[in-house]
DNA sequence: AAGTGGTCTAGACCACGTC
DNA sequence: ACGTGGTCTAGACCACTTT
């Protein structure tokens, strides 16, 4: 094996680029199971260690997912444990309870400058609209906005969400077959507008967090744009930093 | 080697906690070289693997820093690019500069009921409360309440902080020996109130981010408890999810 | 018993930084 | 030239799950 100096790249790291376009293209869905290290040996003519090094990475991507004595798994948002990677809310006393997802609107327009420059789509470019409503222990916690690439999700609709019990990462995960696998937030403080206020049922001029996300699939490409306004009477944001 | 089965850890991890070990005592300080895996892995009579899949999971930890052709560093505050490990403040536009700290007032006082909880120390032991500004291009963003357990921090007085140029926790490191490893935030959003306000530079009432952090030491010791008001009018947290 | 991931070892060689 | 971490291999054995 030659490694040329200024292109190096490791072995696993190629094993590990195989692996995800295998992903990638469907080869093996969300909640399956991967061949097992020996076969993906065989099958990239390389050592199981190799392999090894490779899942490793993508198990703490979160991509897969090992179960000892089981085999390796593609991640899945089906799975309750992913809810709350993406959602780091938690309320100030009391259990972690599952909150209720209530669509408000679904609708179809054409992307404006921002959502444009968001989503990586061209202006005009035609995108979906949905918004929706968090419910905790049945109290309004989070109303949502989210902006989504038309081309990806047709076929999207109301009723489509009315009719989906389960997060909705899961649903355009099962639905769509669009994975996403990481997100960036940008958070700060806002006063409640008049929407905000009827939606979560505050005061007008109440703090609340503005939670703006662009959330990425495979190969860190956008594919939702959304702004969340969370109150934050009973409940926080929570982030661990290591 | 015999795994007994209910209390079985691997061996690597028997390694890592014998190098935590050797991090906590001061064997090695922070911005200095550990011995190289070879010397570590005779020390420890373990391959040269072993040691390495330890020494692994500590710089994922970023406890260590490696580089290649160089050696293992243990981490330190006192590097620049530690700062927004615990700092995710990044302005709207415009490039990432760093911040300026002003401490505004320094006492000691006895740990009420929330610190003494927050700090995992008997109510009334000694604490240090410290407040301090931070200011973005000499523009007042973010102002702290800094509670910290007097038994470490012996002789931390406003004199040191202002002699101090650097992040606090490069003092707290150089200088107390405490290095903050990891940290737990829970923010909301809250309305300035007078203090806040005349710090800030902002109206009365404007809506905040309220980011109340737990920092821990080695073995997930809390050593520090904060409450941070920030100005998000030209600022946001930023966070990425993975 | 068989198959999976998890650990541990030993040795060879590569890439990087320093002397 | 040398020492450091980084990669790759091959083989042995352990722990966990299922048959």
């Amino acid at each position: 094996m030659s490694h040329e100096s200024p292109t190096f790249s490791p072995l696993y790291r190629q094993i590990k680029a195989l692996i995800l376009q295998a992903l990638e293209t469907g080869e093996w869905r969300p909640g399956q199971a991967i061949p097992s290290e020996q076969e993906l040996a065989a099958r990239f003519s390389v050592s199981q260690g190799t392999v090894r090094k490779a899942i490793d990475e993508m198990a703490a991507e979160n991509l897969l997912v090992r179960k000892q004595g089981k085999g390796t798994y593609v991640a899945s948002h089906n799975d309750p444990r992913a809810l709350f990677r993406f959602l780091r809310l938690v309320p100030v006393d009391g259990e972690l309870s599952s909150p209720q997802s209530i669509p408000l609107d679904c609708w179809r327009a054409k992307a404006g400058q921002e959502a444009s420059r968001m989503l990586a789509i061209e202006p005009g470019a035609s995108i979906i609209i949905v918004r929706r409503l968090l419910k905790f222990s049945n109290k309004p916690v989070v109303i949502d906005e989210i902006y989504l690439p038309g081309e990806l999700f047709q076929g999207l609709s109301a009723e489509t969400l009315q009719g989906w019990h389960g997060s909705l990462y899961s649903l355009f995960e099962s639905r769509f077959g669009v994975r996403m696998i990481g997100a960036q937030e940008r958070i700060r403080a806002v006063a409640a507008d008049r929407g905000a206020s009827d939606a979560l049922k505050v005061p007008e001029g109440t703090p609340l967090l503005s939670v703006e996300r662009v959330t990425y699939t495979y190969g860190d490409r956008p594919v939702e744009w959304r702004r969340g306004l969370y109150s934050t009477a009973e409940h926080f944001y929570l982030n661990e930093l290591n």
